[in-house]
DNA sequence: GCGCTCCTAGTCAAACTTGACTACTGGAGT
DNA sequence: ACTCCAGTAGTCAAGTTTGACTAGGAGCGC
């Protein structure tokens, strides 16, 4: 699973109704160009992919009162509403440890009642230290570790980003635990949109190194 | 940047001359169809158009020794070296925390002298440490951390990753220091290629969760 | 009142990725 | 002798991602 049909339905199904640009101005105010592909020609070709495919209703609406060309508005069907949830919840119950589409599912967290929120994590977590158990029960090869050499770093590696994983998702549970965030049924949910007229703060971040030698190429 | 390229380039560079099956069989022995997406489709496609771009020769061949269908062996040209090279620098030294490029760097950091590797791996920590300062420093908005919400976990998650990043990061540093591997110039290199009728010891690691519900999908 | 730049909103071709499929061989079983 | 299976080697269509491009309106300096 990629992120973005999740990113894509969760941020229009947060305004109810919403088109290609607005979508696009969410998804770069929670800094989701930074650690997903969330960039203008996915978003659309998501859009379009999942209105065809009858997640998505699409409005034909007039040209834009702000200039530019006519633009669409979408609206989740039943279908989206229903393949939203599951994509949410495989998002966050996944050892997997792809972090853009962990990162899509806690940016919805809030979209489901806090005890199955805190179940998905610990199913999460189940996954996690089972990985760990086998990786580390069998990853030297019968013929000694010499005969991987330096192959082993890449397991290394793997074991203490999936450890981090796995504290990181203790330190949410625990958090959740505590009464943390107003969950689906608690009330006024929080919704995270830029509000008009107030400038987004994370367009802005620096991000050392963006330029020079050596530094990351988001979206190569 | 995606792993493929550097992948694929660097496999053939192992064997000097080889077809598509061998980088497929040699990628899956150090488990990269695990962590990256080195599935045939993608390793043939890289093939071709690297063909097509000078950095590979293809040499068409007779019909295999071994049944199936007539295959194509490649060869680096001296372009296809050097971005293997530049590739390779990049993945090792850039703070971008995606796991399968800087995996398949790692994969064949032996074919760099240790002082350039260390030094890579240097510049890599100061990426890491940078970037954990800044977003530390400037993540909480104007307003106070209750306005972004729950939106703030996924930053939590990304300092714990970059972290992670950064410990097993200068471990590995400390390890090139203390002399492990043998690395270019330093002798008979180490070559990671599964020897003729041995078993792949991680074609068969059991991968807990992979069919349970919540598992990895690895490749979607 | 003209050119300039920024913002809005989106399109497009080229490249890449995926999963399923083809086709051929040698050997095991019967 | 015949069928079935595993291994070899690769192709292909459909879907996704990328980065560059289009195009109209608003505000601003001069």
């Amino acid at each position: 699973m990629s992120a973005m049909r999740l990113l894509v339905l969760g941020a229009v199904r947060q305004h109810g109704r919403a088109h290609g640009y607005m979508v696009r101005n969410d998804l770069e105010f929670w800094g989701a160009h930074e650690w997903s592909n969330a960039k203008p020609g996915s978003i659309y070709h998501a859009l379009k992919q999942m209105a065809k495919q009858g997640l998505l209703f699409a409005h034909d609406v007039a040209p834009s009162t702000a200039g530019g060309p006519p633009r669409t508005e979408y609206e989740l069907t039943d279908k989206g509403e229903e393949v939203f949830f599951a994509l949410l919840r495989e998002a966050l119950s996944s050892w997997n440890p792809k972090l853009d589409v962990l990162s899509a599912g806690v940016g919805f967290i809030v979209d489901l009642p806090r005890e199955e929120a805190i179940a998905l994590l610990r199913q999460r977590l189940k996954g996690l230290e089972d990985w760990h158990d086998a990786v580390t029960g069998s990853y030297v090869p019968a013929e000694g570790a010499e005969s991987i050499g330096h192959i082993a770093e890449i397991m290394e590696l793997w074991l203490s980003a999936v450890d981090s994983g796995t504290a990181w998702t203790r330190a949410l549970i625990e958090r959740l635990e505590g009464g943390a965030y107003v969950m689906a049924g608690e009330g006024e949910p929080f919704r995270a949109v830029l509000p008009e007229g107030v400038e987004n703060p994370y367009g802005t971040v620096p991000h050392p190194g963006d330029a020079a030698a050596g530094g990351p190429r988001r979206g190569e």
